[in-house]
DNA sequence: CACTGAAGTTGAATCGTTTCATTGTTACGA
DNA sequence: TCGTAACAATGAAACGATTCAACTTCAGTG
């Protein structure tokens, strides 16, 4: 188990300067084809591996971007990851995972720990109030893009998907197709995109003046959360029930759904009509097909890193809000025995 | 934007040598609380975080972990990979995340990424044929303990679920409830994964002298692939049709089910019965409730950073192959209308 | 034949931390 | 007062790569 080979031994193996080795990594077309192969044999001979602690302390940054995401166990955020790596993959640099787990302090710590590995920059999805901290790392050359967050353009870049739209959008079309008691459920309300989700479906329930939105807070949103709520719910005198239902993600409707359908007493458009949101893979072979609001994942990944590009690469201070809207998909468990997937 | 300030601008600032500062920051115990404070305020004045790649750089190796899994999109290896996280997280290491998307390229790129990154161990379940290169690396100094996936434990260290045992069981419960014509749905079946648990399953239905097995080879272990198979298999005459499928993994039966039940011609369990394989989230609140073959993910994480550690720790080579049993879990889709949840 | 410039090559300096042998300081018992 | 132990603090060396000014070769030119 000997020591893995440095720059210096392949030098001294192939019979030349340290910065020659260097110059072949790097700089190739420097270097003479003849010493060229001579390093690249011993470089072969002692199984050279570079030291990229050693590159990173010479170059004073990395080739890294940090991402804290809420919850990697979500579709929604998996996909987002996924078009931020590849995106990164790209132009050469690697990605850190993150996951917060909605958890102030564990977002904390993962802040501290891409900075002392000297991330080149930071996506963020961001759970408590940062913008102090990001503030000083941007001082220090560390900018951040904000993700599935709207920013203050003067402030920061950001991706973010029109909640308030995409609630709208959900309530409207349960109002469209006749439903008047609605109910929202999510939870808690401190997790921005919940909020905005609630606040989009209230304007559109405003709109009819014969239309109520009861608000059921749900412990997280999770497909155990959601049937949580669904048990709940089950157990009202059938008068007392809405009949419509707007989940603030995919995972707590497909939980709400599993109770609601248990008992084969009520039914699922008819009786109450349900719609989630983000459209996650699962939804299409849920027990009733579920309608969702479909976001725009890999668009969200794949700008996030542009923007975070374009910080990087010049220097002055421009950011820019990407906004995209969100997408109604409609698909049995909020129509009528005509509708198809 | 100024440089971002080193252990020397600390010391300077607070008057004392770079030493002290090292000290201060590793062994609170050695300094004076007179310094201490001195320096902990010059930290705190010029916003110093430490360099990571120094501190590696110096120490010859990183606090990091490689871990490299088949797809971070299937609900079984995200699992997997949060309790590791969990797991390492507790003994103060970190986890560098690859996905290489059962990819032999993609897999070779992120071994070579993690050498570069001086991982201390690396976790892995494997696409290709990789044990020459992981015994390079082993003598090296960096062990790897195989996931998901056994390895003769002379070789390495592996944490795996009889995939053989799972097969049987999946098609002993169908043949059980009285299914005589059953199909397999997976692949490729160079994924030995599927290889295994079609194995396990051909092993039952040879106890049975009139059941028939037959193979549906898939591309790949996704919902959509699934909704593939689904959709040749409807367009079959009904006496062609099995009438019990047992598929390589969750997604792949959700996809199934979707084209199955899409035409309201075929009904599950009564004239298919269907049962997958991880029992991931999704299953419980399918349009039937799946049945499935449940694994530790879990146990499986916590359990190969056990290894690993283990490894690490004693110079001596003693490897370990720990085997989980996988357990049949029974929901509708296999089940007569008189079962429940 | 001397001079020029291009192409290759060299090796010391540098990045920021940790380590550790050395030096300085203090307290206490003899 | 001296000796010595215990404790604090010091600062040079080392980790491994990259950079860059300086040096060597050598072909081409006048």
């Amino acid at each position: 188990m000997n020591r893995t080979a440095s720059i210096k031994d392949v030098a001294n193996q192939a019979g030349v300067a340290v910065g020659t080795v260097s110059n072949v990594l790097n700089y190739p077309d420097r270097v003479s084809e003849r010493t060229k192969e001579r390093v690249l044999k011993a470089i072969d001979d002692l199984g050279f591996v570079r030291n990229d602690a050693a590159r990173q302390l010479r170059a004073g940054h990395s080739r890294t971007i940090g991402l804290i995401v809420l919850d990697v166990g979500n579709p929604f955020f998996t996909s987002v990851v996924r078009a931020a790596e590849d995106a990164a993959a790209l132009q050469g640099s690697a990605v850190l995972l993150g996951d917060s787990g909605h958890n102030e302090s564990r977002e904390s710590n993962y802040i501290d720990l891409f900075q002392e590995q000297r991330v080149q920059g930071l996506l963020i999805s961001p759970v408590g109030d940062v913008t102090a901290r990001l503030n000083v790392l941007r001082e220090r050359g560390v900018p951040t893009v904000l993700v599935d967050r709207l920013a203050d353009d003067a402030m920061f870049s950001s991706v973010s998907v029109d909640d308030d739209e995409g609630g709208y959008l959900a309530a409207r079309h349960l109002l469209d197709i006749g439903r008047r008691r609605l109910a929202f459920v999510g939870g808690p309300l401190s997790i921005h995109q919940v909020a905005d989700r609630l606040r989009g479906a209230q304007r559109a329930v405003k709109e009819e003046s014969d239309a109520t939105l009861e608000v059921l807070d749900s412990e997280g949103q999770s497909v155990l959360a959601g049937r949580g709520i669904g048990n709940r719910l089950v157990e009202r005198p059938a008068k007392n029930l809405p009949d419509g239902i707007f989940c603030a993600n995919d995972l707590l409707a497909l939980g709400v759904m599993q109770s609601l359908t248990m008992m084969h007493t009520l039914r699922i458009p008819e009786d109450i009509a349900l719609i989630g949101y983000d459209d996650i893979d699962f939804s299409v072979s849920a027990v009733v097909p579920l309608s969702s609001i479909r976001q725009p994942t890999e668009a969200i990944g794949r700008t996030a890193i542009e923007l975070l590009t374009e910080e990087l690469e010049s220097q002055q201070v421009r950011h820019r809000a990407v906004v995209f809207t969100p997408e109604l998909v409609v698909r049995q468990s909020t129509a009528g025995a005509e509708a198809s997937l």
